[in-house]
DNA sequence: TAATAAACTAAGCAAATGCTTAGATATATT
DNA sequence: AATATATCTAAGCATTTGCTTAGTTTATTA
């Protein structure tokens, strides 16, 4: 045989996603990602294809490192309280994830660049992932509750924008402003 | 003297702030620009310095069109109920401006585009509207309640999240979620 | 130890970016 | 009508973009 590969894909995958979250993806040069992952253009096109091939591994990369905070949400017992629980996990991410510098959710992120963009995959990535939250914020709120159907999905709808706004708020507004946020978001469900 | 202009700077801005509203500001280049405003290069740069110049008119363009929305808020007597309506007439904007391919807030989506760069003036306009909006939320709420100052500064930031986060969602989201956000956004208050 | 084949380096490609400039055109004054 | 001067056209600039490729290095197998 021949040589073997000096890198990691896995470890320098991460190191592109913390580079697409905090700059974007079209803000995000190829030479940037060589600096990044410490690894020369060939071997990213080697390895990932082309530059979109790297920010869908990046995406995938991103949705195993939270899984945790869904499977605590799907794991929860408490309703809504688990859901109150989410957000604020949510916000907490990037610090516990050592991601300092960056804000916001990737994910949101990228739904936010791609609105208005035709890239299938990409959407339909997105549309899963806010469709799938829904689904779940729809099970939590029937768990403790006499609902009827049609308030439960008001409600559900409510709270995947305030989701999404809040990922968005996230990057620009300041701590007390965010816990004012999902203190009143909550305050009626 | 000599040969007068061939087209009008406040029509031509106007062309530009629909294309960027459209794009994002990194997203349009000067040539997208050039064929929306209908002039050459050269004109653009003479009568605005640089992409970068054509945007800040774009921005103030913008604002003077959503003006309107905004003195009505402020001349409003109904207290939240003007913040309410606010957010619905925010929502509609882009369909009562003709800009039907439009989604969001011109100024949210700079906001978000903008969240981690460095560019001076495009933050302190940012920020500026930002602090303006919760200080006429914060004299709207006072209106007809007795709520003390700490409830008030919480709804306040509260309101602005939500209003931010609208922005965001109206690009993607249909018509009845957004209602449903901005109906359940205010039993919260 | 020599052949093989994958991984590497680094130079280079075409296209697109923001911006400039040389020269042609048109118009208000003299 | 002639001159002056601002506006326009269109070609071109350097830089950056995503991606490729020719040629070198390195490790594994025979």
């Amino acid at each position: 045989m021949a040589r073997a590969k000096q890198y990691n894909e896995q470890e320098v995958i991460e190191k592109a996603m913390s580079l697409f979250w905090r700059n974007g993806y079209e803000s995000t040069s190829v030479r940037m990602l060589e600096k990044e992952m410490g690894i020369n253009q060939f071997s990213i096109y080697a390895s990932f294809g082309s530059k979109h091939g790297v920010f869908l591994e990046s995406l995938k990369c991103y949705k195993s490192k939270i899984y945790s905070v869904f499977e605590k949400l799907q794991n929860g017992t408490e309703g809504v309280n688990d859901i109150k629980a989410f957000f604020y996990d949510s916000v907490e991410m990037p610090t516990k994830m050592g991601e300092l510098d960056n804000k916001g959710c990737l994910l949101t992120n990228t739904y936010n660049e791609f609105a208005n963009n035709e890239d299938q995959l990409i959407q339909t990535q997105m549309t899963e992932f806010m469709d799938n939250l829904k689904a779940v914020f729809v099970q939590k709120l029937a768990i403790n509750s006499t609902k009827d159907e049609a308030t439960i999905a008001k409600q559900a709808n409510y709270l995947v924008l305030a989701k999404h706004g809040l990922a968005a708020a996230s990057r620009v507004n300041n701590k007390q402003e965010i816990e004012d946020y999902i203190e009143l978001t909550f305050q009626n469900i």
